[in-house]
RNA sequence: GCGCCCGUAGUUCAGCCAGGUAGAACAGCGGACUCUUAAUCCGCGUGUCGUAGGUUCGAAUCCUACCGGGCGUACCA
């Protein structure tokens, strides 16, 4: 580690950069730097609105990258959980989901105290929780899950939640300022779960006790409650519960988008004002859509992590997260060819830089230090043209194109540029086969494929590229098309509904001699070759 | 109003933090392989670096103002 300390604490590559501020921070916890918990905590955050999504994805790919940086920085361990808000009431009932009358008479109940509308899991929370693990788990992240409902009812955060109670007024004096006239009057940092209807409310607190760690507060029907704040008789508003997590969890870093700007202020006062320091954050942009304007789950613009994850591989994926991560970054479609190409091409120089270049290179960050060696040699872009090309859904088929480039190339030895093969068959099935135009032959062809597959047939069993390419351009040699790249380009526009394609002898052999018959024949009848 | 991000080749972007002859990819154009094709090879980029000032021997890069685009600045999380 030695060797890599001195460029780790000199690189400008963000994730260090980050790590070095955590490392700051730890400078007056002791001789060892050894924070009282034994411990770095990174946290992230999820809403209990819906499911994992590409911010997801975001906050974990980027977080895990700062982790990665400090443990070359220090040898002092690093944890990183991932906190989901599950004990928030449910607001609205999503779209998309079953049972949504049944959810609708749940509105405002915890969501781990809603049953879950699939039907699968103990609570709403809870299969929202697991798609979150699984989701996380997919790529293999490293984390700790925490549940807000567990924390609060174990009597995890009840100190924490104390400490509120007693710095009540100072709290509310922070958040006041800050809320509109009708939010103001019945602001309280504490919301009471109800014991009758099992509802979060944001009920007046006209009443507190710090000794006996009690509220009272007033409900709907002008009666009052005296409830503990402990033991997840009640949750604390957002601002205030983050402020308060950071203090009982110990919170070292966590990153969060630049609309929470304002939170991050708030709750960081907050965290003071509960005598900790709150974590060092890192502010990051939002995503744009093709048109500049801002992703948002609701108007469903933008690119879903399974679509990208259809088209290409995770890692390139990664490395749109590493860029540029201060920056609004358009988000689509079109983009993901070059990420693949450019994650390919930064893995093929890792192999030849010294030390401060790798750890500069996205590379380092996507894989803690350790890209594979495999380099794919062939770019994504033009495996994405050859299959556009060849016209096949067929793995196999596109391997005996890329053979034909990479003798020594095969789908065992290759694992990298066999999933690029098959992420370009996706492509080529939902992008370009849906374009393609399909022309029937007019009475001439027709004639010249006749001829055609007369003389494949006629061919030898064990007929080579070569042979069958002869007899193609012989047959063409026989019918009046004036030039044979006229020729060629009706096959290809009778046959595969583009106006280019493949060497013809070689597509015929691994498309199959028996196949490439039957399909001219249909073509002859004037049968619709688009299915 | 306040705060932040962006404005560089036809397109998408890098370069800006530590100032020193404007870059990449794709698209496009021209040529080669004379058995088409391109998945190959070769060649081709003066773009007011948003505008105007300032600092400097020197500014895409630093400072200021402005213009244009985006987002935040209620509530909720």
């Amino acid at each position: 580690m030695s060797d890599i300390l001195r460029p780790a604490m000199e690189s400008r590559a963000w994730p260090f950069e980050e790590a070095r501020k955590i490392l700051d921070r730890l400078g007056g916890g002791g001789p060892t730097g050894l924070p009282g918990k034994g411990h770095v905590l990174f946290e992230t955050g999820y809403g209990p609105s819906g499911l994992p999504h590409i911010g997801t994805f975001a906050e974990v790919a980027r977080t895990t990258m700062v982790r990665h940086a400090f443990a070359r920085l220090s040898a002092i361990p690093t944890r990183l959980i991932a906190f989901s808000d599950d004990m928030d009431g449910l607001r609205r009932v999503p779209d998309n989901i079953p049972n949504r009358e049944m959810l609708a008479e749940h509105l405002g109940k915890p969501l781990t105290a809603i049953p879950d509308p699939f039907g699968t899991h103990e609570s709403f929370g809870h299969h929202n929780n697991a798609r979150l693990k699984g989701f996380l788990d997919e790529f293999g992240f490293d984390y700790s899950f925490e549940s807000a409902t567990e924390c609060y009812r174990s009597g995890r955060f009840d100190e924490a939640l104390l400490n509120v109670l007693r710095h009540y007024d100072e709290i509310t004096e922070v958040i006041l300022p800050t809320l509109g006239p009708e939010r103001r009057a019945t602001y309280s940092p504490f919301l009471p779960v109800c014991p009758r209807s099992g509802r979060v409310l944001q009920a007046p607190v006209i009443a507190r006790d710090g000794d006996a760690g009690t509220i009272t507060y007033e409900d709907e029907d002008g009666g009052t409650h005296e409830v503990p704040v402990t033991g997840g008789h009640c949750k604390l508003q957002w601002k205030a519960d983050w402020a308060m997590r950071w203090v009982a969890l110990g919170v070292d870093y966590e990153m969060s988008g630049k609309d929470l700007i304002e939170s991050v202020k708030l709750s960081g006062r907050i965290c003071r004002i509960l005598g900790a320091k709150p974590p060092e954050g890192f502010t990051y942009e939002l995503f744009l859509d093709e048109n500049g304007e801002k992703i948002s789950k609701s108007r469903g613009n933008g690119l879903a992590v399974e679509e990208w994850l259809r088209y290409a591989p995770a890692q390139s994926l990664s490395l749109f997260m590493y860029l540029s991560p201060r920056k609004a970054k358009r988000l689509y479609f079109d983009i993901i060819p070059r990420h693949v190409d450019d994650y390919l091409s930064h893995v093929a120089k890792f192999a030849r830089q010294e030390v401060p270049e790798r750890l500069a290179n996205p590379a380092w960050h996507i894989h803690d230090g350790a890209p594979p060696q495999e380099e794919a040699r062939l770019s994504f872009a033009i495996l994405l043209n050859l299959a556009s090309v060849c016209n096949t859904e067929d793995r196999a088929v596109l391997w005996g194109f890329v053979s034909r480039y990479l003798p020594e190339a095969t789908p065992e030895s290759a694992p990298v540029l066999d999933s690029l093969v098959g992420h370009a068959i996706n492509y080529y099935r939902d992008i370009v086969k849906p374009a393609k135009s399909y022309r029937k032959a007019n009475e001439m062809e027709r004639s010249a494929l006749s001829d055609l597959a007369g003389a494949l047939e006629a061919l030898p069993a064990g007929a080579g590229a070569e042979d069958i390419q002869a007899q193609v351009y012989e047959v063409g040699k026989r019918h009046p098309f004036g030039d044979l790249k006229s020729w060629f380009r009706a096959l290809y526009e009778i046959l595969l509904g583009q106006t280019h394609g493949p060497r013809m002898g070689s597509f015929f052999v691994l498309y199959g001699l028996g196949e490439t018959v039957a399909l001219i024949r249909r073509a002859i009848e004037g049968e619709d070759l688009a299915g």
